[in-house]
DNA sequence: CTGTATCCTCGGCGATACTG
DNA sequence: CAGTATCGCCGAGGATACAG
């Protein structure tokens, strides 16, 4: 077999059945992967924090998008919402113990982009130098 | 602080510009994380693979989509794409060392999903359940 | 403060047909 | 076999306004 050895059980694990369309993860992968669930999660990692916290640190995310994904990642057990019921409504979300276990493989997806993101920007230069240098 | 104690070094290197808007790997995120990024990173982890092998391999993707996704794996250097000049053209796509940095990544995703579908389908039978019954 | 409702735009994606 | 070209749909996502 070819590169089995350089990925230790990871690969073994590889689930055969995640590249069939019918393959129930998918809506779930398409919440988490989509454009705002993963720094979602991994917004919540350092600790609870609330509605407005999270607008704020997260950029360029409309409250629409906010509401949204919050709501799916709530129904899928990942976060949870906990009113206090005070005069001015205070939310705040938090990660949950399956949630958590989720944003150790997301964080280690993001801090992966961020190791790589000189090597990802160089590979690019050289593609498009390639390709067509008078474009 | 709350809850570092169980990340270890993981939450540590938690990139806290990921969070910016104008971070350079949102594009590259917004690639990978898309709908059929992981999965053919994933499907190239066991080995080369043709065109014709992966379109076949990875459930629901369109001829379109497939090449438009490969096009931008291989400007990132996460997948090479050599031509073999046969009569009836020979293309394979292998994963670059890069490529297969970041397929562990993705692949422990893909089994974390795998692993914790249960889960989540429970928690969402639990969420509806609780909302609207009567809807 | 924490959302929800509405409108609108843009582009992801699929289907189909065609080329080398 | 390995794509590219073209069309059209539909839903993700943003802006704004409004509600509890």
């Amino acid at each position: 077999m070819v590169a089995s050895e350089q990925f230790g059980d990871v690969f073994a694990q590889l689930p055969a059945d995640s590249f069939d369309k019918n393959c129930p993860t998918r809506p779930v992968m398409a919440q988490v992967t989509g454009r705002w669930g993963a720094l979602i999660i991994a917004a919540l990692v350092p600790g609870p924090m609330r509605f407005s916290g999270l607008h704020r640190h997260i950029g360029g995310i409309s409250q629409k998008m906010l509401s949204q994904y919050l709501k799916s990642v709530v129904r899928y057990g990942l976060v949870e919402r906990l009113v206090e019921p005070t005069v001015p409504p205070q939310v705040t979300y938090s990660l949950t113990p399956l949630g958590r276990s989720l944003a150790q493989q997301l964080c280690a997806l993001l801090s992966w982009f961020h190791a790589n993101t000189p090597a990802l920007e160089a590979a690019q230069q050289r593609y498009d130098a390639a390709d067509s240098p008078a474009r």
